[in-house]
RNA sequence: GCAGCAGUAGCUCAGUUGGUUAGAGCACUAGUUUGUGGAACUAGGGGUCGGUGGUUCGAAUCCACCCUGCUGUACCA
């Protein structure tokens, strides 16, 4: 018995991969079309690329070991590291790099492909998800940082989100390079565990942040983390410098000067922005929801950004010999879909179909005459699909969500009539088959 | 990865200081209605109490280890 049992395959998902259901999927849909429609109207080339990479394309091999860096899927192929993509940028730096000298140069490209972390998942954070990318590879100019960000606000209001809902932050990597400067440390150890401080001081607020720049700070749960060791000086400096309503860094003012060109003001240079150590080399951008998100048990949670992105100049020469600067900006899909949901007031309709109920298997013929009548005029439509007594059809129909049954049995049949039955009001009416449709069409 | 908390029916949970055949609500199935859903009533199915080992006459309950989940934290290109 128990040998049996264990043989049985499991019905449990790998940790952080989940089952999508319709609603989810159809507002998922409702914002890539969104999509579609604005990035063609800014002029950007649609492209796909694989979901595998060789590791090393992507960038993801720790350079004394063997294996692939943690944080991504990998296996070996005959010999070589292959990996699924974390990103839709390190594919896209590999594709201009292979592709160089065909590609129009400046390369305006968009995405929406489906990406995979090894990372533990929270609520809106999964293992796989779907993510929208839009870059400018090719140029300097920092009109296309710019209108990076007004395309995406763009996109965000297009689905729904009011002005007051998300907020698109900027800062610039040369904002705190200048910082560094200023404090004279060098440790590259030192500067990312500073970096990343910073990046904490929206989740944890500033007083638990500076911990992490002294010290070292316990968490809630008692767990410690180790701090950047600065000294009170030096942490000083960096308030100092926090307090700056206005960046001093030329990159910054230029964006924002564009911003006012194009009328966008949903902006805010945050220099707690910090994003991904590795790569930026100038302005960096984030997109925040301004409203609450709660988890499946309603408890209010940290949701952190659903997007950002920022210029990385060096990512393509990393191939070769080809110089090319580049920006870009990345939507994570799946935690857009995750906070619009919350949103009270954002619904999608659901087209559920009219169910015909059978009374007869011999009465087919009839059945599939009203069928094709109604599919004719694109009426979702269908005969129920089982067996069992009307009751049963009738619970399955209002199960579904199906606007109204059909009833077409032997009385109605004597009298060329059918029952329309409407399951919101439950009313009932005799409706002659040729007008079917269009009473049909009246309650949707 | 680290830390805290948790794991009992499909779901949400109760289960008293260890003590017979482990409970409830919702959901499911059938019926009350052989042509009528969303309400009600009746009956029924469904669990080796996350796993393994231990303590004990006896474990859902105590102990150890493992697994999984939640929350925080680390990492996040």
């Amino acid at each position: 018995m128990n040998k049996e049992k264990n043989l049985k395959p499991s019905k449990e998902l790998p940790l952080g991969f989940v089952d999508r259901q319709e609603k989810e999927l159809l507002i998922r849909d409702f914002i890539i079309s969104n999509i579609k429609e604005v990035m063609t109207k800014y002029g950007f080339q649609y492209l796909e690329t694989p979901s595998f990479e060789y590791t090393d394309s992507i960038g993801k091999f720790l350079p004394d070991k063997e294996r692939p860096d943690q944080g991504v899927f990998s296996f070996k192929d005959e010999n070589k590291w292959l990996s699924l993509r974390y990103d839709l940028t390190a594919p896209l730096a590999r594709y201009v790099a292979k592709n160089y000298l065909e590609i129009p140069k400046p390369f305006k490209r968009y995405q929406l492909g489906t990406v995979w972390r090894n990372e533990k998942p929270g609520p809106g954070r999964f293992r796989e998800f779907l993510q929208f990318d839009a870059d400018y590879v090719g140029t300097k100019s920092l009109l296309a940082d710019a209108e990076l960000c007004v395309l995406v606000s763009e996109i965000l209001e297009k689905c729904g989100l009011d002005k007051k809902d998300y907020t698109v932050k900027i800062s610039s990597r040369k904002f705190t390079d200048k910082i560094f400067e200023q404090l004279k440390i060098k440790s590259k150890e030192q500067i990312s565990t500073t970096l990343r401080a910073l990046d904490k001081i929206d989740r944890l607020g500033w007083e638990e942040a500076k911990k992490l720049l002294g010290e070292g700070r316990k968490d809630k749960s008692g767990d410690y983390t180790k701090g950047a060791n600065l000294n009170s000086d030096q942490i000083k400096i960096i308030e100092n410098a926090l307090k700056s309503k206005t960046s001093d860094s030329e990159d910054v003012l230029e964006i924002i000067r564009i911003f006012t060109d194009y009328n966008f003001e949903n902006y805010k240079f945050d220099p707690s922005v910090i994003r991904g150590l590795e790569y930026y080399t100038g302005p960096i951008f984030e997109v925040n929801l301004n409203f609450e998100v709660k988890n499946s048990k309603g408890q209010v949670i940290q949701f952190g950004s659903i997007g950002g992105g920022g210029r990385y100049d060096n990512l393509v020469s990393n191939f070769g010999n080809f110089d090319c600067p580049a920006t870009g900006i990345s939507i994570g899909l799946d935690r857009l879909v995750f906070a619009l949901m919350q949103k009270k007031d954002f619904k999608i309709k659901t087209a559920r179909p009219v169910v015909i109920c059978v009374f007869d298997k011999n009465k087919n013929k009839e059945y599939i005459g009203i069928l094709n009548k109604l599919r004719m005029l694109n009426i979702s439509s269908e005969i129920y699909p089982g067996e069992g007594k009307l009751k049963k059809q009738m619970e399955y129909a209002n199960k579904i969500g199906s606007p109204a049954v059909i009833l077409y049995g032997d009385d109605e049949i004597k009298s060329g009539k059918a029952t329309l039955k409407n399951l919101e009001s439950g009313k009932e009416s005799l409706v002659k088959i040729e007008d079917l449709a269009n009473e049909i069409k009246k309650l949707l």
